[in-house]
DNA sequence: CACACAACCGGACTACAGTCCACTTGTATC
DNA sequence: GATACAAGTGGACTGTAGTCCGGTTGTGTG
């Protein structure tokens, strides 16, 4: 499917974007690129109103205990409810993980997206946009560490979910340094998708947690280190 | 422990090199850098006869099933060992799959610490030196990319012995750029510490085997994307 | 309103990693 | 060779992720 949606997808990082979050979006389960109503018969309202009890219950035993230290059992418990409910809903911790900062990670989206079209708008070259970009998703990522390292341990297959934010974040790089390519910013031998990889491989949740609390690398360090490497894409000057 | 081995690090590859090899033995566990016979009480004769016993169970089941379908308790039933003598020999299944390849994981040091012996004898440019050993890097980690990936996965704690094959690539990684940056091969702004960590990450299992299982890039995709990275460092020629 | 059925729910159940501890055995010492 | 005891051993036990299924309830249709 991800290998579907990413040779359909157009090169423009606005339209792309916006694809991808809408094929993305937790409660359009199916029907990838239908854009407004299909009616895929709703959850009914008291699973609806389990489904927040149980992010809200599971928000605060993590804020509480840490995500490690909370087990299923435990939130399905405190929110008293069922454990195959809890399943039902999410099918598996990982993605109770990511459920929870979904929000939050529709609006850092949001704010990349404005950001990168303002900046498009200035001429600001793309592989400055670029830096900017990874910049930003180094203090995000920061932020949602324990949440994202969770996920990513416990995803089961790798073609799941747990996979969702990396997809997004590989095509906005990939994106960007189509751009840059097309306006002659970058080296002419680039290998563009694996560049895209290797420049947020440094970002994946566990590589990224063992720089921070292994290494006591900072996020000014790591910023800097990720834009001296997106310089090193670019065609000498 | 490891920040500790880090810091008192000889820079000179070769020297480093031995150390942390030495450090790093399984079968001398403290006295990080007491060279010869220490006798820290041997291992009983049955106690070696059953970690054998073990490995060699360990390796057929693995290669019968694939590592993720074996069980400890598996390889506990097929070896006619109780559980508690297999986790008194490896605390966790991670480091079984590392003592697995313990061996070819010294071998592989051993040619790579020959390899650069030579290559220095013959005044080639360390960055050459630093994406010869990453191209053979990429290989040998795709060979050993099951057992190397559930070792990642299984790691309790990061400071624990998961990460060991990631500490003598880094010590390597690192000291080949300090090497560099002394023949004035690099950039002068370079981060070399975390540059080290950055051209590693995209040979982290878990990155690893996304970008050959989901992505399909070949290994001569991921080395030449890596060279290119190395060269992205170098100084503009 | 009554009916049907899909979606939902709870909790018992399986499988697995890893711990614990009472018991056994190898080995160093006299 | 007898003794002492550290080291080794087996398997019962705990805690957790995730599955299954019989019973319940919300919702669209006549």
């Amino acid at each position: 499917m991800c290998a579907k949606i990413l040779a359909d997808c157009s090169p423009f990082v606005n339209l792309f974007y916006v694809r991808v979050e809408l094929a993305l979006s937790p409660t359009i389960s199916l029907g990838i690129f239908s854009d407004s109503d299909d009616h895929e018969r709703q959850e009914r309202r008291d699973a609806v109103a389990n489904r927040q009890l149980i992010l809200e219950t599971a928000h605060d035993l993590f804020a509480q205990h840490g995500v490690a230290a909370v087990s299923m059992a435990d939130i399905a418990g405190a929110a008293h409810v069922g454990k195959g409910t809890l399943y039902r809903r999410f099918t598996n911790k990982g993605e109770l993980c990511l459920a929870l900062m979904d929000e939050q990670m529709r609006m850092f989206q949001e704010r990349m997206l404005n950001q990168m079209r303002v900046e498009s708008a200035e001429n600001t070259p793309y592989l400055d946009q670029l830096a900017h970009f990874l910049d930003a998703l180094v203090y995000f990522v920061d932020i949602h560490i324990p949440l994202l390292y969770e996920a990513a341990q416990l995803a089961p297959s790798l073609e799941s979910a747990a996979q969702r934010p990396h997809f997004w974040q590989y095509m906005t790089v990939r994106g960007l340094l189509e751009s840059a390519a097309r306006a002659g910013e970058l080296r002419a031998d680039l290998d563009i998708e694996f560049s895209a990889e290797a420049l947020l491989a440094p970002v994946n949740a566990q590589v990224f947690r063992y720089q921070r609390q292994i290494l006591g690398f900072s996020l000014e360090r790591i910023s800097a280190g990720l834009r001296t490497f997106v310089a090193g894409v670019a065609i000498a000057a």
